[in-house]
DNA sequence: GTCTATACACAGATAGAC
DNA sequence: GTCTATCTGTGTATAGAC
């Protein structure tokens, strides 16, 4: 039953935000969704299926996500980049984006043999290049670092544990917390360089990023 | 034995970083240091203290290297923040830098129920927070930034997974990989606004990072 | 396909001799 | 303090009835 499924994945899901795949139990599963653990290995083989079908459904929504995207007529390549970057920290914040695996995961193995999750990482992984060497030839994005390091800091940006460190501080909105995080991805922590000697007066008060 | 349970420490620091707290197993760390499971028990009473003692050991050693640069006569406080950041990554690239905690791991609660462990914590918040709002007050670092904000991004960089991802393609030196890597923390992704209509010829080499 | 019940393995922790 | 051997709980996975 496909209905099942997605609520199974949607479940997982968002047990691998919450703890990580080695933390994550199949019991809780099971009986977060409300099945016998034996009926949920009538769907998915393994733990390790159970995951990867889970990360495939993250980036088959990415995809969705980026085709929207492409259907804007006249956006700059960075401002996609944005866009996404936006989109990822969104579901972050909704507590649906699983954790990157970490480096020596008994998950890691299983994904990178799995042609279909391989397969889906490497058409986001195209599209964003696309993106970036774009931009980097528009003079948008900085062009003396590889598109590599974009991509994985864009990857990276997507689970990082600074939005849920500032969320569970509580100070800042949802809003607030994703404007400051595209800030400092793309601008830095650093303050721009003075383009003058005396600066306008706006200068300051136009890099007023939250509300 | 004091040697003893430093030459533990080190092994569960370095399995800390490799396979993080719920996939490192007491028996390998036991192996890997070569004595008796039973034997790690006499010097730490439960996992969770063998890890606590392992992330207090690294926050001692970065106290350590505040000291070493607030030492420093004429250090800027943003040039003291990247130095601290070049450290933490230097610590990761050689593989002695534990992962952040899950949100909800069950690591998290141990660890701040470990006083020593927060005040340690706190007594590296502050040095760095005194140092933040310095880098902002002279205009070093976007003053829009809460400080807390920066502050966490320094602690998630120094566990950014985007270090291990460029390492383990094998194209940069380590030293390549930071630079790139405070480039991207401090200057952010996108190219810096132009301060005229017509940049001087070497603009665009002067941003050239990597040799 | 869903369930209850169970097999199997392994990890955290301890007992007790030396 | 270190060891071998063991207890105990828990987690993955499966058997077999319905």
């Amino acid at each position: 039953m496909h209905a099942r499924e997605e609520a199974i994945l949607a479940t997982v899901n968002r047990l691998l935000a919450e703890k990580g795949f080695d933390a994550m139990t199949v019991d809780q599963v099971a009986y977060d969704v409300g099945i016998a653990k034996a009926s949920l290995y009538k769907h998915f083989a393994s733990k390790e299926d159970l995951a990867a079908a889970a990360m495939i459904r993250v980036l088959d929504l990415a995809l969705a996500q980026l085709e929207v995207l492409k259907a804007r007529p006249n956006a700059a390549p960075i401002d996609q980049l944005k866009a996404v970057a936006r989109w990822t920290m969104e579901v972050q914040l909704a507590g649906a984006m699983p954790s990157l695996p970490a480096q020596n995961s008994a998950l890691r193995a299983a994904l990178v043999g799995n042609s279909i999750y391989v397969d889906r990482l490497m058409q986001v992984s195209e599209q964003l290049g696309a993106w970036i060497t774009a931009g980097q030839a528009a003079g948008a994005l900085k062009a003396a670092l590889p598109p590599e390091v974009v991509l994985y800091t864009l990857f990276a940006r997507a689970c990082d544990p600074v939005l849920g460190l500032l969320k569970a501080g509580g100070n800042y909105s949802d809003a607030q917390i994703i404007e400051m995080l595209l800030s400092t991805c793309f601008d830095g922590l650093a303050a721009p360089a003075l383009p003058a000697k005396r600066p306008p007066a706006g200068a300051r008060a136009r890099v007023t990023v939250v509300g």
